[in-house]
DNA sequence: ACAAGGATCCTCT
DNA sequence: GAGGATCCTTGTT
C-alpha cells in the first residue's frame, strides 16, 4: 500500500522516524529505508537555509514529492518532501537494505555485496538509479518511484548529522539522524545511541 | 581500523 | 570562483 500525502504532510523529525522501515520501490528494484536524516525549518544545515532557490525548488512544493540533488558533482541523493507546501523541509534517505531486485542493484553498485551496497546516500541514489530529473515526482502515486508502507520499526537509534560542519554549532550537534537498531545497513554507527535514552 | 586525497560539476555568492 | 547533506582507493598503524 503506498503511502499517502498525509503522511509526509507532518513535523519532519515524525516523518523521518516513521519512514523507518518503509519501501522504496522502482521497477524491480524494491529497498527497505534503514537511515534517514530531517532536515527541519530554521536548520542551518537545510538547503532551503537562505530561500528559494532553482535547486531547491521542489523542497518548497507539496509533501510527498522526490528531492533529488547532485552532491560533489557525482551523487545524486534523495530526499522525500515533508510538512505543508512552502515549509522548505525533507528527509535525506541516507541507507536502505535490499529486499527485490539485489541483481540490478549489485550491477548499479559495481557488483559490490554487503553493506557497502547501499550504506550511504549516494549509494542509494545510484541503486535506485534516480538523478535531478526525478525532483518533484511524487511517491505516493502509482508509477516511477513509490514509497510503499510496511510495519513500523521498534528500536531506533539518533545521532548527529554527517558532513553538515558549515552548520551552526547547534545545528552541527542535533541528533537529527536516525536509523534501524540491530542492522548492518547504516553507515557510521559509531555516533548513534538508542532514541529512548535521549529521553529524561 | 583509520586517514588522506582525488574524482567531478552544479549551484550560489 | 569556491565549495559541497559523498564514495572509493591507497597508504599507514
Amino acid at each position: 500500500m503506498l503511502l499517502e500525502p498525509d503522511f509526509y504532510a507532518r513535523g519532519t523529525l515524525e516523518v523521518a522516524r516513521d519512514l523507518l522501515g518503509k519501501l522504496l520501490a522502482r521497477d524491480e528494484v524494491v529497498l527497505r529505508i534503514t537511515e534517514v536524516e530531517a532536515y527541519r525549518r530554521h536548520d542551518s544545515a537545510n538547503h532551503c537555509r537562505a530561500g528559494r532557490t532553482e535547486r531547491n525548488a521542489p523542497m518548497w512544493g507539496p509533501p510527498g514529492r522526490a528531492y533529488v540533488y547532485l552532491c560533489y558533482g557525482i551523487h545524486h541523493l534523495l530526499n522525500l518532501v515533508t510538512e505543508p507546501e512552502g515549509t522548505g523541509t525533507a528527509v535525506l534517505i541516507r541507507a536502505c537494505e535490499v529486499v527485490e531486485g539485489l541483481d540490478t542493484v549489485r550491477a548499479r553498485r559495481r557488483g559490490l555485496r554487503g553493506p557497502a551496497l547501499l550504506t550511504g546516500p549516494g549509494k542509494v541514489g545510484a541503486a535506485l538509479g534516480v538523478d535531478t530529473s526525478w525532483s518533484h515526482h511524487p511517491v505516493w502515486q502509482p508509477g516511477g518511484l513509490m514509497c510503499h508502507d510496511a510495519p513500523p520499526v521498534e528500536a531506533v537509534l539518533s545521532g548527529p548529522r554527517v558532513g553538515v560542519d558549515y552548520a551552526t554549532a547547534e545545528d552541527r550537534e542535533a541528533p537529527w539522524r536516525l536509523a534501524i537498531a540491530g542492522t548492518p545497513w547504516v553507515s557510521q554507527r559509531r555516533s548513534l545511541v538508542p532514541l529512548e535514552s535521549r529521553h529524561r
